[in-house]
DNA sequence: TGTACATCAGTGAACGCGCGTTCACTGATGTAC
DNA sequence: TGTACATCAGTGAACGCGCGTTCACTGATGTAC
């Protein structure tokens, strides 16, 4: 139990009746956010998180499938604006490359249930069949094109942007799910981890180099 | 449905019990390694595979979970004889490197289920609560001995092996779990990708070289 | 202004299902005398 | 050799639970005349 959906909710006005919607929704990423399985999002758990009774869901989906399409996407959409929150913190190629990294980084560890919904459930029936066209797919190809930018501009050593891009999106989400998934393991820093997998992949000196906002102080003093 | 146990199952012989314990395990296995998800080992569903009535199961397990944990361990012992079975195969330590590497990320993509149940179920009702002295562990020892073994005879670059292990492992485990979670994605050959990464981690040139079966067929023609 | 009616947001009770677990049992095989 | 009894491997029926879904409903708010 989370929030314990208020029991009394009040109704919405009439003409509002869509804000049920947003509110189930919110509900769900409640349970991800403290329970962090997708089995535990029960159409009658989210129902309870949200102070509505268990039939209401079906005013705005026709089925516990159709709100976790609704669920999925949703968060889909908030990694992908994590990621474009950090990309837009750097000022160069490399520092995008690895602010976009450390943001997909933090937002799978410290979203972890709404992380491993996104990349660790293969349910085809909430899910796309095809990778292409995905917002999954999106979110990767911010991350190749920034490796392509590191490449073009003589940074990052010579090399297929896609290939690379593959591995480090591979080497990324392994540190974020084992992370979840095993408990006493002495983990390094998330952010030193991360470095040292870019500066693996690319060449680029990332264990040797400030963040941007370490300059910008190192710079003010 | 797997195999959908044999309705009649023939019961054990006198003094020989103990065939069931085996025999539920076996099925659990079964359904792993078809349906894949840890969800799906129901109580009810492993003894319906094992072709026996549910309260059967009790009669060797003192619950579900103690059923689960017994499947736990034998996966893991499963994954660690695949491990030291392609060790075995390499003569010096980068190609063992590489063969132990290799013997895990197919352990991780042909049982995909199995693979699933021991690295990402945050399960502390099944598993061991410190990751020390537990099965993973000692996978996990082993890679870093390759590691080291191969610092120390001056083939990979210089590094802290436990550190590197720890990006290498969580670079199979990442496109392991990924190539299961994704549809469509084109993922290279699973081998390219796991030289790749390890040349990435060690500065072992993996790419150019042969595997030892390779050397031992050109010496032969 | 009053009243009949429509619409809208949401509910309570019920359904059939599979689950984990408990209980008293069955029926074959071995053992004691 | 026969028979009473113990042991052993396993079963059938039942329990309470939470699930997804359906159904007929309620009661507040708006609209037509």
């Amino acid at each position: 139990m989370v929030t314990s959906g208020q029991r009394t909710r009040e109704r919405s006005p009439q003409g509002e009746g869509s804000r049920l919607r947003e509110e189930l929704i919110a509900a769900a990423g409640r349970l991800l956010a403290s329970d962090a399985d997708v089995d535990s999002l029960s159409l009658r758990g989210v129902a309870r998180e949200a102070g509505v009774a268990a039939p209401s869901v079906y005013l705005h989906f026709a089925s516990k499938e159709d709100l976790l399409r609704a669920v999925v996407d949703t968060h889909f959409t908030a990694l992908q604006n994590a990621i474009e929150t950090g990309v837009a913190t750097g000022h160069d190629p490399a520092s995008q490359l690895l602010a976009g990294c450390l943001a997909y980084c933090r937002y799978a560890v410290e979203h972890s249930g709404s992380y491993q919904l996104l990349f660790n459930t293969p349910r085809p029936d909430i899910k796309d069949l095809s990778f292409a066209g995905t917002s999954g797919a999106a979110a990767f190809q911010t991350l190749a094109d920034g490796v392509g930018a590191c490449i073009a501009a003589g940074v990052a050593q010579p090399g297929d942007p896609f290939r690379v891009a593959t591995n480090i999106w591979s080497a990324l989400h392994g540190t974020a799910s084992l992370r979840r998934a095993t408990s006493g393991f002495p983990w390094p820093p998330l952010e030193v981890q991360v470095r040292g997998i870019l500066e693996a992949f690319t060449g680029i000196p990332y264990r040797d180099r400030s963040t941007d906002e370490e300059i910008a102080q190192d710079g003010a003093t």
